[in-house]
DNA sequence: ACACTATATAACTATATAGTAATATAATCA
DNA sequence: TGATTATATTACTATATAGTTATATAGTGT
């Protein structure tokens, strides 16, 4: 993020836009333990075919995942560990910004009780 | 993103797309070194005002940034600079893909050279 | 060739949102 | 009060995309 030309910044974004969307980020949860196929994608995640395969060409096209054809199955895994590195590192903030959104409402309801 | 219940899910995927859009990204950079008013950041992004100050209401609204009243200014500042250690980590994933995509554009390249 | 299975794609609807122009709100100062 | 400045909001257009249904594509085994 040093040296901001128009296309990198369009790519970075776009990284973040494919970890954007519950249902993709629950396929990518479906694949912390290994390699699986669409089907049992589709079962796990709980989606409907169509939608876990175009997800999956989504997160294709961004480089997040691999695939590999095996007979008429087509095998997706995650392409790089470090991606659940970020999804906790994330986690972490929301789990932080959950936090402050809570201290705020406290003392927003403490003043309002002061008040009333 | 161990007990991934829908609301917790919906949270993460919010988080990650308040950083999917470039002109976001670019408001951010400009945070790097310190706090900045709503006409500077107008100024530095090269967006309008309008639109830099919509980016920054989503931005607030998803922790990402604080806003502080200052006469009739208001001033932004990053929430917390995890947020960037979060950017360098997708540049550095975005560097290896582009390198994967460079790499197999080569590979099919000479395969091409090979056979025509 | 035919049936079967697995995956991808096309066509569609509904929804979200980026950008813009105009306007509203609010603080400051003459 | 009136003018000025700074920011937010509204209304609008254009575009992207999530989800669904139906269909196409492709490999496997009979």
């Amino acid at each position: 993020m040093e040296e901001l030309n128009d296309v990198a910044l369009t790519k970075v974004a776009s990284y973040f836009r494919a970890l954007s969307e519950p249902m993709r980020l629950r396929i990518l949860n479906c694949l912390r333990d290994g390699e699986k196929s669409v089907r049992q994608l589709t079962e796990l995640s709980g989606g409907g075919q169509a939608n876990v395969s175009k997800h999956l060409s989504l997160l294709l096209e961004a480089g997040l995942v691999t695939r590999e054809q095996r007979g008429t199955m087509a095998i997706y895994q995650i392409a790089d560990a470090c991606t659940y590195e970020l999804c906790d590192l994330v986690c972490g903030n929301v789990a932080k910004i959950l936090q402050r959104d809570a201290e705020l409402h406290q003392a927003i309801q403490e003043a309002a009780r002061r008040i009333g």
